[in-house]
DNA sequence: TAATAGTCTATAAAAATTGTAGATTTTATA
DNA sequence: TATAAAATCTACAATTTTTATAGACTATTA
């Protein structure tokens, strides 16, 4: 399951995506919006800023936006950032890995399942992106 | 990523599936053998008798034993009685399903998202079972 | 220079996971 | 039939991870 840090840093940056042209947008105002606690949020924020994906600017007028493009968020890039690996065995986490010390990684039969499991999944979150999670448009009937 | 109790549990199920013919298994040998908390273990292998896939006996010459052919206990179904969901969200959970207060989910393009990553994973480990992850045969030189 | 708004460090609270204790029940067998 | 063996059950404890908060600090604007 994602954690709620990443879901939150996915409803933050689908707000801000939804603003982009909109000049800095304060903390208050997603945290009120989309019911996060202000706090929290100032933390994910910040990972977000320090990743690259968003910008901010301090002071009166100030706030967070984001500096990518939509397409070019990846879903893989926001959930390995705040929730960590992907994989469900540290031993084929191409991020995060770690040697497991219950298997031997050259027989071990699991591992070769879980490494598929994560190609598929990452097949998936490589290719989807903030844009594609954005909310569909309107169509006035 | 898979918590040691569905890791534990994997291991316990190879440990015994190797050994099918040979009757009970005690707890403590296995708990020895894979270095597994006794009194953890206990926990573990109960859950997966309660599931139908270990039997058991108790007093002398008693312990544990698969009542499955391996080739029927598949991936999937130990990960979601130990672990849980297999979904990144509870909202396309298939198993543990719960609305999430956060999407709506006629328009949630997130959980389109992962509804796919849920299928690919499951595709995967529906197909895998306890047969699949027992060590290769050695082969004689 | 006052008000605004992000940044930083540290900590606290809550939840989930992992592990333990000890009494109880069942079974085999001497 | 008494004894030892081994799983079962209930409860709790320790640890780790996740989630949330506090408050001082820095930068910016007007």
């Amino acid at each position: 399951m994602l954690s709620k840090k990443t879901r939150y840093a996915l409803q933050a940056l689908i707000y801000l995506a939804e603003r982009q042209d909109q000049g800095p947008i304060l903390i208050h105002e997603i945290s009120t919006e989309k019911q996060i606690s202000k706090k929290f949020l100032e933390n994910i924020l910040l990972e977000l800023r320090k990743a690259g994906i968003l910008g901010s600017k301090k002071g009166k007028g100030g706030g967070y936006y984001l500096i990518k493009q939509p397409e070019d968020v990846t879903l893989v890039r926001v959930i390995r950032l705040l929730d960590g690996p992907v994989a469900l065995l540290p031993c084929v986490s191409l991020n995060y890995y770690e040697k497991c010390d219950d298997c031997d990684e050259a027989t071990c039969q699991l591992r070769k399942v879980m490494a598929e499991v994560r190609d598929e999944t990452l097949k998936i979150l490589r290719t989807r992106t903030l844009k594609d999670i954005l909310p569909p448009k309107e169509v006035s009937s």
